[in-house]
DNA sequence: CAGTATCCAACGGGATACTG
DNA sequence: CAGTATCCCGTTGGATACTG
């Protein structure tokens, strides 16, 4: 496997592994919500429990692997809930679980942040590229 | 130049940069706090003005590159200013704007999320590493 | 002091193909 | 349906050396 998570690159070095991030529980953040995807899949779970295939519809540009990868790391945080239902097919149901709710508030208020400020950001990206292109 | 910075790529292709992030704000959110330090940046603003050489302090483990990389992007978001002072040796010192404190606000609000839930995530972390090794 | 420049290893993550 | 397995390229970002 080239791409390995982070559960399995611990298997190889047991114990070394969290000592190596930072020992602030910002750097622990920044863990956390440095996986690309998981704040989009905690706010779409958000509204209730989803299935594989709707997460990916919800989320429209994950890649097939990601949408595996992202739900699994938050399982092992013990953000997610993951649902197997043994039927044929199978069906998956991904949840949040009450720690993965209490952390959908604070995002969900970084979300509104991004919302209401987001053309001041682009207009002050607009001001700077022009000053140094010219 | 190896590594180039988002308005370095920009200046190469001057209006497709933009259009291939994703056209929701959670996306462009993720792109303001995906680079590894700017939380760290932000929230060590927060108590004021700090010198390039006090950030290094303050943050530690950051590397030269990304304590002026991060830095720069944020200034040029609009979220920090840069205060060049021309004395020998020069003196510069950064500072978050009014849009910058805006941001402190709901990204405190995570962090202190982290800081009261973190010891529930190595636990289930602890858990599920056990789970698969076993 | 506050950077810039260069090099390069490692990780993220997309595309594609296959499976219980 | 819900993945797993591989391949592989681009970006991130650390180390190191040099500068106005």
């Amino acid at each position: 496997m080239a791409t390995r998570t982070a559960a399995q690159r611990r298997e190889e070095a047991p114990s070394a592994y969290d000592a190596f991030l930072g020992d602030r529980p910002t750097d622990q953040l920044l863990g956390l919500l440095g996986d690309k995807w998981v704040g989009l899949v905690v706010s779409a779970l958000r509204d209730g429990p989803m299935r594989y295939s709707d997460l990916g519809r919800r989320i429209a540009g994950v890649s097939q692997k990601m949408l595996t990868q992202s739900p699994r790391s938050l399982e092992r945080d013990g953000l997610v809930t993951r649902t197997v239902t043994p039927s044929v097919p199978v069906r998956v149901d991904y949840g949040l679980t009450e720690l993965g709710h209490s952390l959908s508030g604070p995002l969900s208020a970084l979300k509104v942040w991004a919302e209401t400020h987001f053309d001041r950001v682009h207009e002050a990206r607009g001001r700077y590229d022009g000053e140094v292109a010219a």
